[in-house]
RNA sequence: GCCCUGGUGGUGUAGGGGCUAUCAUGCAGGCCUGUCGAGCCUGCGACUCGGGUUCAAAUCCCGGCCAGGGCGCCA
């Protein structure tokens, strides 16, 4: 009933299939995307990793045994099918592949789950729920494809800038820098926690001569929020660079930033008519906007913000809606930023920054505090206790360099890039604060 | 965590105290040699769970669970 692969093996992908190759016998193998059985005549729309060709198989034109074979093929089925190709004017994308030799890999329970054709709607839960049958949709994939496109576009710029990728710890000790919620986890006869961020990691690292370093990485925060932009585990691009300060860590941001945008636009077209998105390639250097202006535009626009909050939901909207695509806020006041960024002269400023795309924050970073006394005195301030901190202030002890740099959320960024609106279409098998599973 | 909305075949939906529970897609079987959202015929398949009100609940009420949206929280 099933065949096995032997030494047969796919010659071609479906967009590989053109007219040109009339006559050429290739073997295709994938997924049965469609099954149209119109008597004397079956056509069968097998799908593969970037497109979909038609199989055409005439009655008269094929053995009997074959023609029956073909005839009980069911969806989502895998098979290889061994053809010929035949330029047609009647099949979508002018080729078809004549049946020589057909062989059913792995038979499709059915119903589906899911409907891959595209004709009915699913909902996301669902969708997630079988998340491999969903990756099989080519609008989906493209998702994915797009990503893997700017993690890599990163590797290559931060590398051509002589960055050197590095790996820090997940599982850590606490000594949380404050703010977010951590994840509880057992290690050994301790507790211990998954990591909210490679921060003070990075920061040690600038102590230790690599001078600009980078990591991607997963980040785990345990806040129950419940968002289309949150998730309880990220991809976070983290930079961190010595001998610099936050104008450097801002001109290093926008240049990745563009860099991965053009690297998208020239190498995923396809990804990105499939998803109907039209990138546009932003100009350096982005607007940068000093908080205090921010203030003012948001109050301006009609929505109440104090001088020295955060910016609310309603904020974001406001100058989301004036700015147009990617923009800096910066001098942030330094009550409301960690205790590891730079105050500015004046010491109520700060010298930290976030990366904006309208009203979608990107990324935040900062030039660092590297003077150990004052590192001591700003986890008093926040009501930290220094001592949980000992090994890292330590390397501050001992000739820490001035230091800049930043994190990117991965998911997010890839959201600006492929015009999606719920952050977990952008996640193979997101987490967040219901899903565990798959 | 708060507010709003919802949960009906595998999927997506209509209905909204008494119906044989609507439609599409799907699945099974049949017809069909150019389909491409194939078409036609026959059939299959569902009211989130628990409690309450009522002669009668998928429908109304309460609670749980789950989901969608908004907010909060969020280096």
């Amino acid at each position: 009933m099933i065949d096995s692969l032997e030494n047969i093996r796919r010659t071609h992908y479906s967009k590989e299939v053109k007219p040109e190759m009339k006559d050429q016998e290739i073997v295709l193998m994938g997924w049965i995307h469609e099954m149209r059985d119109l008597g004397g005549i079956i056509f069968i729309l097998l799908r593969d990793r970037d497109g979909v060709t038609q199989v055409t198989a005439p009655s008269k034109k094929l053995s009997p045994k074959l023609f029956e074979e073909l005839k009980k093929l069911k969806k989502e089925s895998v098979i290889s099918i061994k053809g010929f190709v035949q330029e047609s004017g009647k099949a979508p994308g002018g080729v078809e592949i004549i049946p020589l030799e057909l062989k059913l890999l792995s038979e499709s329970k059915l119903p589906l789950p899911l409907d891959t054709t595209g004709n009915v709607h699913a909902e996301i839960d669902t969708r997630l729920d079988s998340r491999f049958i969903d990756l099989r949709k080519h609008n989906v994939s493209a998702i994915f494809k797009i990503k893997s496109r700017i993690l890599h576009s990163i590797r290559n710029f931060l590398e051509s800038e002589d960055y050197t990728e590095i790996n820090t710890p997940k599982l850590v000790a606490s000594a949380t820098e404050g703010g977010t919620e951590l994840f509880p986890i057992t290690y050994f006869e301790r507790e211990a926690f998954l990591g909210q961020s490679p921060q003070l990691y990075k920061q040690m690292m600038m102590a230790s001569g690599f001078d600009k370093v980078y990591e991607i990485a997963p980040i785990f925060r345990a806040e129950e929020h419940d968002t289309l932009r949150h998730l309880n585990e990220v991809i976070s691009i983290d930079v961190e660079t010595a001998f610099t300060n936050h104008i450097d860590a801002m001109e290093i941001l926008e240049k990745m930033v563009v860099n991965a945008i053009t690297e998208v636009k020239n190498n995923c077209q396809p990804a990105l008519e499939t998803l109907k998105f039209d990138l546009q390639i932003p100009e350096i250097p982005f607007p940068r906007i000093e908080y205090d202006e921010m203030v003012e535009m948001v109050n301006n626009a009609g929505v109440t913000m104090k001088h020295g909050e955060d910016m609310s939901r309603a904020a974001e909207k406001a100058i989301g809606d004036i700015m147009e695509g990617y923009y800096f806020i910066t001098e942030w006041p330094t009550a409301i930023k960690p205790f590891y960024v730079m105050p500015t002269e004046n010491p109520l400023k700060s010298c930290a920054f976030d990366l904006m795309y309208k009203d979608l924050e990107i990324s935040s970073g900062a030039m660092r505090v590297h003077n150990h006394d004052m590192l001591v005195n700003k986890l008093n301030e926040k009501g930290l206790n220094p001592d949980s901190f000992s090994r890292y202030l330590a390397a501050f002890e001992y000739g820490m360099p001035p230091h800049a740099g930043w994190g990117v959320g991965a998911e997010r960024f890839t959201m600006t890039m492929t015009g999606l609106k719920n952050i977990r279409e952008t996640v193979l098998f997101p987490r967040d604060r219901r899903r565990l599973t798959p």
